[in-house]
DNA sequence: TAACATACCAGACAGGGTGTTGATTTATTT
DNA sequence: AAATAAATCAACACCCTGTCTGGTATGTTA
């Protein structure tokens, strides 16, 4: 991992490297991004691109670890540390959010073409916290069913982001948290007419 | 897309790829795997690859093909065409046993280094029938919210998969059926305490 | 069994991407 | 203005790709 200076250039040299990686990544997955096409895109050197970077794979890296520490960022006030947040709710809410505001990358991480690497580090990011609070809430589970209804609420969480994505994002983040809410408190049966089964 | 010989030969060689393939897979993502390496491994001639795959990706997406035709020949005759199949559950437990006897690719599709676009593939296979069944029980709901809660439903269903899959696929699958249908159902309230929130 | 077709292999080929280097130019900092 | 840091350019050897030979072995068909 190269350091990354703060220099003026600098700076511009990895917006215009980021600008070009989502522009591509738009058309095309990561793998067919070559360090050649990139550099064209992004009108620098190539020579350039390897002082800042290692290959395609660690950029790719670089801008998720960002975003996750935007996420972070946004997360802290709301998280007691090593606590259970109070307000779950308000957690999620504040996930969507910066997710949107990191719409240009979110769509590439999370889309289609999207890196699974990437889910993964969410995902554990957000297991600790709600783990302490299922084992508050949810007493009489063994550790097991825990992992399992985590491993399903979290997964489902996702797919709900996808979606809410491939929406353009127009349904206010408050109102996606508390559908997330509810949908993994309660399934779907709130809905449920009388017919059976 | 190359057409698939019966020659015993071919079929060998295909097997041969195929072996190679999953074993590299499980110590290196996709993108990393030359036809180079990936033929020395299976001990074939480079030239001899072309003459099957068009590339690496070629390969990937057929032997995922593949496990979709499985899949859907299983699933079958639990779903009556065009209608609503009326044991969701039996289809679950169908679907799960299926990957569980493909697990050396599955492990890998699924993985963390596995492939998104699979993924995509497997949950619009999976997006018609329940939208039938949904829209016959949430007869309430609007379109979006029932496009809403597939997402969260099917993606809730994946990560399941994922942890059964981490687990050494131990728990029967007609259990893990059961499990699945109680949380999309449901959701986790099911085992709430009386704690608040 | 003989003739045929097909799939392998080994090797070579040009083309292109990779990652690095060293010398030079340009911008920033103090 | 001088010292420092970054970007540029050209060139390098290396590896992978995709294709195409001609030769050999293995199946398939009559």
């Amino acid at each position: 991992m190269k350091k990354a200076s703060n220099d003026h250039r600098s700076r511009v040299t990895r917006m215009l490297i980021r600008r070009a990686f989502t522009q591509l990544l738009g058309s095309m997955p990561p793998e067919r991004i070559s360090v050649k096409l990139l550099c064209e895109q992004a009108g620098i050197n190539r020579g350039t691109f390897y002082a800042h970077y290692d290959d395609v794979y660690d950029l790719l890296g670089q801008l998720e670890e960002e975003m996750l520490e935007d996420l972070k960022r946004a997360l802290a006030p709301l998280m007691p540390m090593g606590e259970a947040p109070d307000d779950l709710e308000a957690v999620t809410a504040a996930v969507f959010q910066c997710l949107k505001d990191n719409s240009d990358l979110c769509t590439v991480t999370l889309g289609d073409y999207g890196d699974k690497a990437f889910l993964n580090r969410l995902l554990s990011l957000g297991r600790s916290a709600c783990m302490s609070v299922y084992s508050r809430c949810f007493s009489q589970a063994t550790p097991q069913q825990l992992d399992y209804y985590y491993a399903f609420a979290s997964s489902g969480c996702i797919g709900l982001l996808r979606k809410w994505m491939e929406e353009g994002m127009s349904t206010p983040a408050g109102e996606m948290a508390r559908m997330a809410e509810r949908l993994m408190r309660t399934g779907m049966g709130f809905l449920q007419d009388d017919a059976p089964k």
